[in-house]
DNA sequence: TCAACATTGACGGGGCGTCATAGTTA
DNA sequence: TTAACTATGACGCCCCGTCAATGTTG
């Protein structure tokens, strides 16, 4: 690790399990690119790169289009970054907005499927429970 | 709606709300082959082959090898069947016993992952909260 | 007969895994 | 210097979406 906060990308896929694969394709696709690379090529990325990635992480599972993460993402950081007149601010805020209630949406959705799947693992035992009854009946 | 209990791929689809070409694809695979067809080749699905595609569809989500769930159906089907002997029956019984325990794994896993998901739109919520109190403290 | 439904290819694409080959870094 | 890391292609795979051209059903 280097003392200035840098890190290559096998650091950064061991702190935020993704792989270099991932970290890669998400970089080609404009997603998460690092802020820097040395003279030799190697990419390096800052805590915030590394915060992005993780974010991205985390909203994976909603199966989002990864467009529109970028889009929010980069939204964000042109917000926080001040650079940007009334109008445009007024419209940035509102993609946020509708995208965290997407967000929400598909969180809630994948709350149910979950449960769904439980229910299908549930069922799965009872069958095999059935099935060592009966083998002990057979049996016995 | 045929009296005798069968379903097109049509009606199937809109019964467990896969489409046509995934439980096109499933048969392909041989995760999920209808029990018939029409003299004119429509696939034919009865009550049991719908639920066995609701299985899947539920398990889907954990995502888990389609082989593994397929390899698992099977020997459920056999296992009731009983047309089995008893060391095979043994073999059978605790390979659905492993994928239980791995699909309940997985739940656990994915469990943590939605949580993870939510954190991060609670944090998406907190920056955009940020950025509107920020525009009302310059404009007030 | 006609509308609605289905069939079999075939191509395409997202999101990476997985080489192969070669350069970089400590 | 050498071991460990990384770079850039490129191909492949899974899980379907999406035509296209054609046949089936009621």
């Amino acid at each position: 690790l280097r003392k200035d906060g840098l890190y290559q990308i096998g650091e950064v896929a061991e702190r935020t399990g993704l792989s270099i694969r991932t970290i890669r394709y998400y970089e080609e696709t404009g997603l998460a690119v690092p802020s820097g690379r040395t003279r030799g090529g190697f990419r390096l990325y800052t805590d915030e790169d590394t915060h992005r990635l993780e974010i991205i992480k985390h909203l994976k599972i909603l199966d989002l289009p990864l467009e529109d993460t970028k889009d929010v993402l980069d939204a964000l950081d042109l917000l926080r970054s001040g650079n940007v007149e009334h109008q445009q601010q007024e419209r940035l805020l509102k993609q946020v907005a509708g995208f965290v209630a997407e967000a929400q949406n598909r969180s809630r959705l994948l709350s149910a499927r979950l449960e769904a799947s439980r229910q299908a693992i549930v069922e799965l035992r009872q069958v095999l429970l059935g099935q060592r009854y009966a083998r002990l009946g057979r049996s016995g």
